[in-house]
RNA sequence: ACGGUUGUAGCUCAAUGGAUAGAGCAACAGUUUCCUAAACUGUAGGUUGUAGGUUCGAGUCCUAUCAUCCGUGCCA
């Protein structure tokens, strides 16, 4: 924990020992320690006194008053306290305490803002998890971008985290991408072939179907069994590797890609109905097999093998969420996107059934993302081959620029996207703003290096007493509870807020006060801290959103 | 019809149950003999969808209602 906020912890514990001696307030009463956002209001406030006025039948100013008498000042570098309001206590520190922050930021270096909060406790994050189908499109770009800064978030603040993908390699829609690739091949060979009644009519497939061709040439004319099974095989390869690659210059990197078709190979699809089964809530009705979901808070009972003897979509995944409970994870995080979102329940059902542990699933919804093309939606659609793919979106927009912008929004809210604005405007994309700062602190730093001048590693900065600089400090020591509770709460947005803020305080830092400056060289080497503490978290800070920061612009 | 999400400035969005609800864009007015003006400073802009409730205190929690998007397949 950096020394700012173990002394906020330190202050914290002061007052909780002075309210246990006003009297009997239960043990679980809560000492809140906030920082107002009115600076008039001090750099700390607490609110105890009102929440303790019913408990101990005095006003809260009374209360306020018994408690400052018996604050020890000098030990927790507190200049003044005064209490306003309706019973707020507001703490005025002295602020050479922020500089303590500066030495411990320069010399953690890349380690600042990571903790040990999360005990390396095993998370498993499944996200993107898109059928290899076709080409990852917009939909897909959010759930990476969140799914992968949520691992990064979880993992600084010391999580083991694991990041899987599923691959639906399996079912009917591998069917389907087989067919259309055929249907596409026949017709290369001149033949009146129709695709599928839903087939996939990007221009993907036909990319495949030439490149069979290009291998076969008029070998598989014929309908086979081999034809069908080296078709499906190379058009499923295909179509993952180019999602890998998509996902790769995306900045995306999964530790696991797990694969629908092994759990069969496995057994372990026939070997969870069987459980489900003798456990005695499968039954069979109108030539189906069914899941009795309900009794564990389903809507309604969901079939697991269909008349026609297939088995849904839900039933492999059971078995992938049961064998993921089975590698030993404290927590299963699925990012799933909100078309997706009433699968949920019946999901929970089959693992509280089985295990008992669906508590240890939760599932992150996203929101839609509407596409915005000339002022009006976009409707995309799979099957008919239009969308906009994530591959366009890097090419046209940039990778910084699209994580940046779908980072920055809580994930719960639906948003628009509008590909003219993005490319057009970029400029105005928040993510330079924040690069913009980190470019200017690289530059200040190389030409005071020029000048021979270099940041000095001191205990205590004298010539830091701005309140600019105050500004910058303070922002720099809440990085590690910013992460934390980005990570506790799953929203990386809190992050790119945090960097807009930080890069917000010292680009106004930068306005009012001339860093290098020939006639003040011992102040000039202390503000180069300043700044080399701030590079250091932006850095850290925009690393975990994934998005560069660049020494020049 | 039912279940879930969202509703905040002209637009896009923030805001740990806290004090005068904040940014960016758009509008207006300023700042460069000086480390990057992709920046900074200021002005203007609000009945937090509506109506109740909970409490010392509500944009935040509860109920109702309206609007919005998603879902309610033997699709995935």
């Amino acid at each position: 924990m950096n020394k700012i906020l173990s002394l906020q912890e330190d202050i914290k514990d002061h007052l909780r020992k002075i309210i246990s001696n006003l009297g009997e307030v239960g043990s679980n009463f809560k000492v809140i320690l906030e920082e107002p956002k009115e600076i008039e209001n001090g750099d700390y406030s607490t609110n105890c006194a009102m929440q303790l006025a019913k408990i101990l039948k005095m006003s809260p100013r009374n209360i306020a008053e018994e408690i400052v008498k018996k604050i020890d000042k000098e030990v927790y570098y507190i200049e003044r306290i005064e209490i306003a309001g309706p019973g707020f206590i507001n703490f005025y520190m002295n602020n050479n305490y922020l500089t303590k922050i500066v030495k411990e930021v320069i010399t953690l270096g890349n380690e600042y803002g990571k903790t040990t909060y999360g005990n390396m406790s095993k998370v498993n994050v499944e996200f993107v998890s898109a059928n290899p189908t076709g080409d990852l499109h917009l939909g897909h770009a959010r759930g990476a971008a969140i799914g992968d800064c949520l691992c990064r978030i979880l993992d600084c603040a010391g999580y083991n985290v694991t990041r899987e993908y599923y691959i639906n390699d399996a079912g009917n829609q591998i069917k389907n991408l087989t067919l259309s690739t055929i249907a596409r091949y026949e017709q290369l060979l001149k033949k009146d072939s129709k695709m599928p009644e839903d087939g996939y009519r990007g221009q993907d497939i036909i990319d495949i179907a030439q490149k069979l061709f290009s291998i076969y040439k008029n070998k598989y004319e014929l309908n086979s069994e081999e034809r069908y099974q080296i078709f499906r095989d190379f058009a499923k390869q295909y179509e993952l590797d180019k999602i890998k690659q998509d996902l790769a210059d995306y900045n995306v990197l999964f530790d696991v890609w797990s694969s629908e078709n092994s759990l069969y190979e496995q057994n372990k699809v026939n070997r969870a109905i069987d459980k489900l089964s003798q456990k005695g809530y499968v039954y069979e009705s109108e030539g189906a097999t069914w899941f009795k979901s309900t009794e564990f808070g389903d809507d309604k009972d969901r079939v697991l093998r269909k008349s026609d003897n297939s088995l849904t979509y839900l039933t492999p995944d059971i078995a992938y969420h049961i064998d993921k409970l089975e590698r030993g994870f404290d927590k299963l995080i699925n990012v799933l996107g909100a078309d997706h979102h009433g699968y949920v329940p019946r999901l929970k059902a089959a693992i509280e059934c089985l295990s008992g542990d669906s508590g240890k699933l939760e599932v992150l919804i996203i929101q839609m993302v509407r596409l915005i093309k000339n002022g009006e939606e976009y409707k995309m659609s799979k099957r008919s081959g239009k969308a906009l793919t994530i591959r366009d979106l890097i090419d046209e927009v940039g990778v910084d620029a699209i994580r940046y912008f779908f980072a920055m929004r809580s994930c719960d809210s639906q948003m628009d996207f509008d590909v003219d604005l993005a490319t057009k405007k970029s400029n105005d994309n928040p993510v330079y703003y924040a690069q913009y700062a980190h470019a200017r602190i690289c530059s200040i730093l190389r030409q005071a290096e020029e000048k021979k001048l270099y940041y000095a590693k001191l205990d205590s900065y004298q010539n830091i007493n701005s309140e600019k600089s105050y500004a910058v400090l303070k922002k720099i020591a809440e990085f590690p509870k910013i992460v934390i509770d980005a990570a506790t709460k799953r929203i990386p947005h809190r992050i790119t807020n945090y960097i807009n803020d930080l890069a917000s305080v010292f680009h106004s830092f930068y306005n009012a006060e001339k860093v290098i400056n020939k006639d003040n060289i011992d102040k000039s080497i202390e503000l180069l801290a300043l700044v080399k503490a701030t590079q250091i978290t932006l850095k850290n800070s925009m690393a975990l959103i994934g998005v560069n920061a660049p020494e020049k612009m």
